[in-house]
Parts: C-alpha cells; structure tokens; sequence
DNA sequence: AGGTTGACCTGGACGC
DNA sequence: TGCGTCCAGGTCAACC
C-alpha cells in the first residue's frame, strides 16, 4: 500500500504508542509467505525482547529490539499493498487476514494485518542492522543522487522505482517528482542532463517532504496508525489524474505503462 | 550484469 | 442482484 510517507508516518505513530513495551507473546498465523525469516526464529527473537524504537528504512518499519543479555535485534515489517500496523486492546475482535499478533507488557495488542498477502516479516540479528536495499532519498545529496543513474540505460521511472537503487520511492512520488521536475517518464536514466537530474533532486525531496508533513497520501483505504488519513492525496497534480488536464497548462494528461506500472504524466510540461 | 516481464494475492469498482 | 473483468500504493524470481 504505502511509499515513503506513508511508512514514515505509519512508524512515527507506532513508535509514540509502543516504545518501551515489552513483547511478552507473540502468536502468527502460519501463512508461509507472510514470513521472509522463519516463524520460529521471528517468535523467538520477539519474545521477551523489549521495543526501543521504531523508524523507517525505505519502505520497511524497523523496531529496534533490546534483548537480554544486552543482545540487539530488530523486527522489520514491510507492509507490501496492503498491510497494515494496529495497536488494540485485546478484547477488540481480530480483523480478518491477521497474520501476526504482539501482545504487549501493558495488555495492548501490536497486530499484523494484510489482506494481500504482499507484506513480508522479518528479524535481523547480525551487528550492523539493516540499513536497506538502495540510498536514502530524503538526505542523499544532489551530487550523490546524480550519481546513481550515471550509464543507466533504463527509464528514469523505473529507476526511480528500483529499491536497489534509491529506496522509498513508489509509483505516486515518482509520478508526482517526475512531473514537477518536467521530465518524461520514459526518458533514458542515463541521459538526463545535469539540469535535469538537479531539477529531479529538488523534486524529489519537495515532494517526499511536503508529503510527510501532509501525513502521507489516502488513496482508498490508508490511514496511519492512529485511523486518521493523509491529505497528500489533495496535492496529487498527476497521479490518478490520467484523461484529465494538466494543472499547469491545460494538456490532457496521458497514461502510459514504464516498468510495468502505470504512469502518468503531461506531453507537454514534461519533456 | 542490467533490464524486462509476469507471478504472487484479495477486494473494490465498474459494466452488462 | 449477480457475475465477470480489470485494476491497485510492491517486490522478486525467472528470463533475455
């Protein structure tokens, strides 16, 4: 379901409700996929670990673990489409499609939910943590961001969309930061010029920020930890916006497929 | 190795 | 109302 924003502002509550808590036991549903570490080494590493904190790497949630012992874990949860974190009192019914449940030292509930099944859990153990797949696009520098795309002979959509490479970003704000950068979804990585590439760091990180203060973007169904949903959804000048004409000049807005996602952008403002 | 495509899932919207 | 089709914010394995 959610990119950046949505992830941070889904952490950012989750971490104002459980931090400091103390997960004393865990119960998960035994659907395989939902499980990138092994059910057994995921309940372990959870139970009696205390939750120090938890923040946002890419699009994954990481819960920074204390154990006994003095030994560091972390939980990572990627929510995929659909996956949601809900903190409840226990009495609360069990949505349909709960794959993993927390019960907390104060009697509260931390709960895994995910229709799609796209989501994925995960512990990490090793020293070093995790730290993601690709750059960080909120501080990386406009030098370091230009970097990344240098001989790359794909989109500059589907760059933006390779977690490898830069790690958040998701259809919405790559739409959204190719367009207020005026650049054409299908033009060659490797070829946007100097200008360009500091017009789409600019871009980017406007975006990704304006975004976040905005609480994320609703589209159908989100809503951050607390049920309450984004506005950023309002400031959409091309995402979900296909047919209709372009904000700044008039043009009808065109849709495309680049990397196999939908795109949507305008002919004319972005060349 | 870099790049592209389809598979993985459920549910909501839409058309007939 | 009911059924079929299409679409969705994300990966990731398998292919070229």
């Amino acid at each position: 379901m959610p990119e950046l924003p949505e992830v941070e502002t889904i952490a950012k509550g989750v971490d104002a409700r459980v931090r400091g808590q103390r997960i004393e036991r865990v119960w998960t549903s035994g659907k395989p996929q939902t499980f990138k570490s092994s059910e057994a080494e995921i309940v372990e590493t959870l139970r009696g670990a205390r939750i120090e904190r938890v923040r946002r790497v890419g699009k994954t949630i990481v819960m920074d673990l204390a154990r006994r012992g003095n030994k560091a874990a972390q939980f990572l949860v990627h929510l995929g489409m659909t996956g949601r974190l809900l903190v409840s009192q226990p009495e609360v019914e069990l949505p349909p499609h709960t794959h993993a449940v927390l019960s907390l030292g104060d009697g509260r509930e931390l709960r895994f939910v995910d229709p799609r099944r796209f989501g994925r859990l995960s512990v990490v153990t090793e020293a070093g943590g995790y730290t993601g797949p690709g750059a960080e696009p909120t501080t990386i520098s406009a030098e370091e961001f230009s970097k990344l795309f240098k001989g790359r002979r794909l989109a500059i959509k589907a760059a933006l969309l390779n977690q490898s490479i830069l790690h958040g970003v998701g259809n919405i704000y790559a739409d959204e930061s190719l367009f207020r950068a005026g650049i054409r979804p299908r033009k060659q990585a490797g070829r946007l010029t100097g200008a360009e590439l500091a017009r789409l760091h600019s871009a980017l990180q406007q975006v990704l920020a304006h975004a976040i203060e905005m609480g994320g973007s609703s589209v159908s169904d989100y809503v951050d930890a607390d049920g309450v949903r984004g506005f950023f959804q309002l400031e959409h000048k091309v995402y979900g916006r296909a047919g209709e004409d372009c904000l700044d000049c008039g043009s009808a807005l065109k849709k495309i497929v680049v990397g196999g996602r939908t795109t949507i952008y305008c002919p004319k403002c972005q060349r």
